[in-house]
DNA sequence: AGCGGGTTACA
DNA sequence: GTAACCCGC
């Protein structure tokens, strides 16, 4: 008998609770993976992720060939004939069992059920384990069981459990029993995503993600609470493009940052403490989408808002795109974004508040754009993040708090060496004039005017907000 | 993880 | 003048 690991978001070894699973018996086990890029890119998924995935599978077939199991790639166009690939491959190596880490969004659930429903016709069973958070969304519910819209309650709640529970990683497996399966080549799974300009920033494999964790714990960790808004400065992990394809689990992102603080939740390295909890909004957001399915099919969460009228003028969405509003910090936001595939959360902050509350354009665009682009595309965090800004989520930014672009330059980039780095053109301007030129420095640097007016675009949104307030009292 | 306008309390 | 605080949006 021979068992499968059916790989997905989770494309690592380590602290992999679907693999320790398939090898609690003596049974030889088969890796399965497959890619498929059409599904994604209905998810908005861009090329810089696409190959990173596929870079970062190859990474784990190498690991995977030391525990003796070999890894079958496919390429699949969406996730219903990936079911029926996974069928075909469980008759061809007589496969009985199927173990898999769960994921929690919509369409992936959705194939999840057809998965198992389609193994049971062949006598074949699939086992779910979970791994995408640190603990289930059934497990972090308040008193009358439902889950936490706020997230200072969630993350009560979500410390007193993990206190009960206590945190672990698991144990690598041992070699398995050799089988006749042939590993697809490396050449094989790259032909399927060629790389882009971006791919080249980002190594890739467990390696490569445990490396940064201990750097980053071992360092700029304690001065992460004083230093992760500015982006000139390397202050935080950079660990999001591999939490996102799982070269990495969050457990050991927690556990190293726990063990830094001598296992305290509440007290010692301010640094430490404000690291872990990004990690908590990372939680509270995936349990949201959970929870909520029906953000996954664009819902904003907040229904008041649904009835705001964004506005669709695609030539202010396309200067937004291409870093071209006028606005320094936006401006260099989203050219690193378009280089490197991650921009720094702050800008992320300040670029989405930007196209929501002064080009007023819907969030949904933005969100999309963002994981067309980014190498650490999470639906959860990502939606989460945008319905932030975007006033429309939970505990969101309340709407008439929007960021005085330039200000937060001041504040953020106080040298501009961030504004300098991105926007070349600038690069020559004085430490005052770098954030707001005057109309004369635009002119000769051939940097453009501001498209809007910072006051009376935030007048402008306080009045729909207001609107679609009053609409819905009605 | 706001902004901007106002008031107060000082130099 | 201006820093510190307060408050409504």
């Amino acid at each position: 008998m021979t068992n499968a690991i059916w790989f997905r978001s989770d494309l690592r070894i380590y602290d992999n609770p679907a693999l320790i699973a398939a090898s609690e018996s003596n049974d030889p086990v088969i890796a399965f993976y497959f890619f498929t890029p059409d599904q994604h890119r209905k998810h908005h998924t861009g090329s810089v992720k696409l190959r990173f995935m596929l870079e970062n599978l190859v990474e784990l077939k190498h690991d995977l060939a030391k525990l003796n199991i070999p890894l079958v790639a496919l390429l699949a166009s969406d996730y219903g004939s990936s079911v029926a690939l996974l069928k075909k491959l469980c008759q061809q190596h007589n496969v009985r069992q199927v173990f898999a880490n769960s994921e929690i969004e919509l369409n992936e659930q959705i194939r999840d059920h057809q998965a198992t429903r389609e193994l049971d016709k062949i006598g074949s069973t699939i086992c779910f384990s979970q791994d995408q958070t640190i603990l289930s969304p059934q497990d972090i519910l308040t008193g009358a069981s439902k889950p936490y819209r706020v997230f200072t309650p969630f993350k009560r709640a979500w410390i007193k459990t993990i206190q009960k529970t206590g945190l672990q990683s698991l144990p690598l497996p041992t070699a398995r029993p050799k089988t006749n399966a042939v590993s697809t080549s490396a050449e094989e799974i790259l032909s399927w995503e060629a790389p882009v300009d971006a791919n080249q920033y980002w190594k890739p494999g467990s390696q490569e993600a445990f490396r940064r964790l201990e750097e980053f714990t071992a360092t700029a960790i304690e001065r992460y609470r004083d230093e992760r808004d500015h982006p000139s400065l390397t202050a935080t992990s950079q660990l999001s493009p591999y939490l996102a394809v799982g070269a990495i689990s969050v457990r050991s992102c927690m556990l190293q940052a726990l063990l830094a603080n001598n296992f305290e939740w509440d007290s010692g390295s301010q640094g430490i403490l404000t690291w872990i909890n990004e990690l908590i909004w990372r939680e509270f957001y995936k349990h949201l989408s959970c929870h909520y399915p029906e953000l996954s099919k664009g819902a904003a969460f907040n229904q008041k808002t649904a009835l705001i009228p964004w506005s669709r003028d695609m030539e202010h969405f396309t200067r937004w795109k291409e870093g071209l509003t006028g606005f320094p910090l936006v401006d260099a936001g989203m050219r690193q974004l378009n280089t490197i595939g991650w921009m720094h959360n702050r800008l992320r902050m300040v670029t989405a508040m930007f196209l929501t509350k002064q080009l007023f354009i819907d969030w949904h665009l933005g969100e999309a754009y963002f994981m067309q682009k980014l190498i650490d595309g999470d639906y959860a965090a990502n939606n989460g993040g945008w319905q932030w800004s975007a006033s429309t989520g939970a505990d969101s930014a309340p709407y008439f708090r929007v960021f005085n672009p330039t200000r937060q330059a001041e504040r953020f980039d106080a040298k501009g060496d961030f504004i300098r780095h991105w926007v070349p053109e600038l690069s020559q301007l004085g430490p005052k004039q770098i954030f707001d030129p005057n109309p004369f420095e635009r002119q000769t640097t051939g940097y453009p005017a501001t498209m809007v007016d910072h006051r009376e675009s935030v007048e402008h949104v306080k009045q729909a907000f207001k609107m679609a307030q009053a609409m819905e009292a009605i």
